[in-house]
RNA sequence: GCGCUCGUAGCUCAGUUGGAUAGAGCAGCGGACUUCUAAUCCUCAGGUCGCAGGUUCGAGUCCUGCCGGGCGCACCA
């Protein structure tokens, strides 16, 4: 149990005495005091007393021996010191924690992700920058916290535009395809086969009757597409690897898969009488969804030539993710501008009876990508920044920091510092904002590793990685005095609260934030609290503190996916 | 037109079911390396929290109405 959770049961326990119901008795951390208690403010009114009298009573009724001292402070605030002893044991306790203090969950869950869900043969973007990003560090997390994690990549791998994708095959080749689809210029045969399309209808033609055969099962023509789908998926993998993220080959999951699942979707929807004709398509119209003419608004699962839309996949996706994977909470790692789309899927899946509690479906939205200009970065108008490039670019203005800052480094380890400085920047500026907001594409911001930035936190473990190699090795007990080592062990406990908070909110910037205290914390300490000099008994107690804040970081960090190596 | 979303310091952003004096970073001023990594730290300055009402002991936070930006609104995904 963390600190905050400690005290928060504590006066919870006494709230509840008073008030004869649970009291959640806000703690927070506090300006004033070390945390601060504002659950008698609502408390007093709802019992129409005077709040710092109900504050004063239940500060009485307490149980804090041992562990705080508390006073009733302006309206009806009670402030909480912790006692020295009691930081110590806790800090003590949480040295020897390989967890750090984070609590497996109570209630283990099956939690799918759908995240990243790039194109086959077309270029990831930074539009996939943050699904992958986000997702990576949901799963991190979420895993971490014990529950039964799986990562799923919904690839577009199907749909009218795999015609004139496969002509364009069949006309160059499949050995230029391939070459070319490796080397990663995807958005070059993309926009080929796009005009190619356009200016020659003979061409088109043979697209028109491609998506026919692809979607008729000809052989050959699946065979090609396999051909597609493989080379597109190991330059995935390739992306992948240089983000440094969890996902593998098995995590694809692709809209074709769920193919022969389509027809037994639409036939169960029509079973319970949910289907409804319009305009010759088959749709479902959700409640309390309506249209630019204020009707209401329809999803449609079959269109009018028969064909699926992404609808139907996405409700079978939905649907297999609850009945066959049995997961129980499933997060949407997904763009805003599809939240309309995506509450539908859900009304429609709570409708059918797949989605029914305690299964949920959430969509976690982040905000769109904007250029210099603030208008909407996309793929297709215009130049797309790729994000292997945009890595690489990263990684290689990190190398020559690294050159300029640590020359005495040899070359193998000053090229992995470069790797983790430089994807870690581009991760941590895409984790460190609330992400539902618009976010303007800023590469110079990205990579200036000052201020609060992923180099800031890997210079600071690297910084105490120093300390802990020159010590050797140490056999204390934390001892706190110093008022930089009390602040800095009220940071390292907060830490599982962070991670916590993550874990049920979904929001990675928690975490950003609360590791940017730590460091800010340590380089206090730093500065104040000498370790190597300072005598025996003392010098062990900080080594404690060193220790404990190299790991908080290095694990923070690994939950967001990015690596923090011990010398910069 | 309807819906969703955002609006906080010059810039980029925090602000935890409504809590004490709205906080960081960058940029700017001025300081600190014979001392465990200065990719650092300290100081100063910088605000009508888009606007106007409302709810109450208390509103950046909740409600209503405006203003402004973005996105979405039937067979592309």
């Amino acid at each position: 149990m963390s600190l905050r959770d400690l005290l928060s049961a504590r006066l919870g326990a006494a709230f509840a005495t008073l008030a004869g119901e649970p009291v959640d008795p806000l703690i927070q951390r506090s300006a004033h005091a070390d945390f601060q208690a504002n659950g008698a403010l609502p408390l007093a009114r709802k019992v129409q007393r005077p709040a710092r009298e109900v504050a004063g009573e239940v500060l009485a009724a307490a149980e804090l021996t041992g562990l705080a001292t508390g006073e009733v402070s302006g309206p009806g605030f009670i402030n909480l010191t912790v006692l020295p002893d009691a930081l110590d044991r806790m800090v003590a306790a949480m040295a020897v924690d390989e967890r750090l203090g984070v609590p497996m969950t109570q209630d283990p869950e099956p939690v799918i992700v759908d995240y990243s869900g790039p194109n086959v043969a077309k270029e990831m973007h930074v539009g996939h920058l943050r699904s992958t990003i986000i997702g990576d560090c949901l799963v991190r997390v979420l895993r971490f916290a014990g529950h039964d994690v799986t990562g799923i990549s919904h690839t577009g791998d199907w749909g009218t535009p795999f015609g004139m994708l496969l002509e364009r095959l069949v006309e160059i080749g499949e050995a230029a395809a391939a070459h070319e689809l490796s080397v990663g210029d995807l958005d070059g045969f993309y926009k080929a086969a796009r005009l190619r399309f356009d200016s020659d209808p003979a061409f088109a033609d043979r697209a028109r009757r491609r998506v026919v055969l692809l979607q008729g099962g000809d052989a050959e023509t699946l065979r090609l597409w396999r051909v597609l789908v493989a080379e597109s998926q190991r330059y995935f993998m390739a992306v992948n690897e240089k983000l440094g993220v969890l996902l593998t080959e098995a995590d694809y999951m692709g809209e074709s898969f769920y193919n022969d699942r389509l027809a037994e979707v639409v036939h169960e929807l029509d079973g319970l009488g949910l289907l409804r004709p319009s305009d010759g398509a088959q749709c479902v119209f959700p409640a309390g969804f309506t249209g630019r003419d204020g009707g209401p608004f329809p999803m449609i699962v079959r269109k009018r030539d028969g064909g699926f839309g992404y609808s139907a996949t996405d409700l079978a996706a939905i649907r297999y993710r609850i009945k066959e994977l049995k997961g129980s909470l499933i997060l949407y790692v997904v763009g805003a501008p599809q939240s309309r789309h995506l509450r539908m899927v859900f009304a429609v899946a709570g409708e059918a009876g797949w989605l029914r509690w305690p299964v949920r479906a959430q969509h976690v939205a982040f905000g769109s990508i904007l250029g210099e200009d603030g208008r909407m970065l996309k793929s297709r108008a215009g130049r797309a920044v790729k994000l292997s490039e945009l890595l690489d670019e990263a990684v290689s203005r990190a190398a020559a920091l690294v050159a300029e800052k640590s020359p005495q480094l040899d070359p193998q380890e000053r090229a992995e510092i470069a790797r983790a400085v430089g994807v870690g920047a581009v991760k941590y500026a895409d984790l460190s904002t609330d992400m539902v907001k618009d976010y303007v594409f800023d590469l110079d911001r990205m990579l200036a590793f000052t201020g609060d930035t992923a180099g800031y936190l890997q210079y600071t473990h690297a910084r105490v990685c120093s300390i802990l190699r020159k010590a050797g090795g140490f056999t204390g007990t934390p001892s706190i005095v110093d008022p930089a080592e009390r602040a800095l062990a009220l940071e390292l406990l907060a830490f599982p609260d962070a991670v916590q908070e993550v874990a049920d909110e979904f929001q990675p910037h928690k975490l950003t934030g609360h590791l940017r205290g730590l460091a800010v914390a340590f380089t206090a300490f730093w500065d104040a609290c000498p370790v190597l000099r300072a005598s025996p008994p003392v010098r062990e107690s900080r080594l404690v503190l060193c220790d404990l804040t190299a790991r908080t970081l290095r694990h923070g960090l690994d939950l967001l996916g990015i690596h923090a190596p011990q010398r910069m």
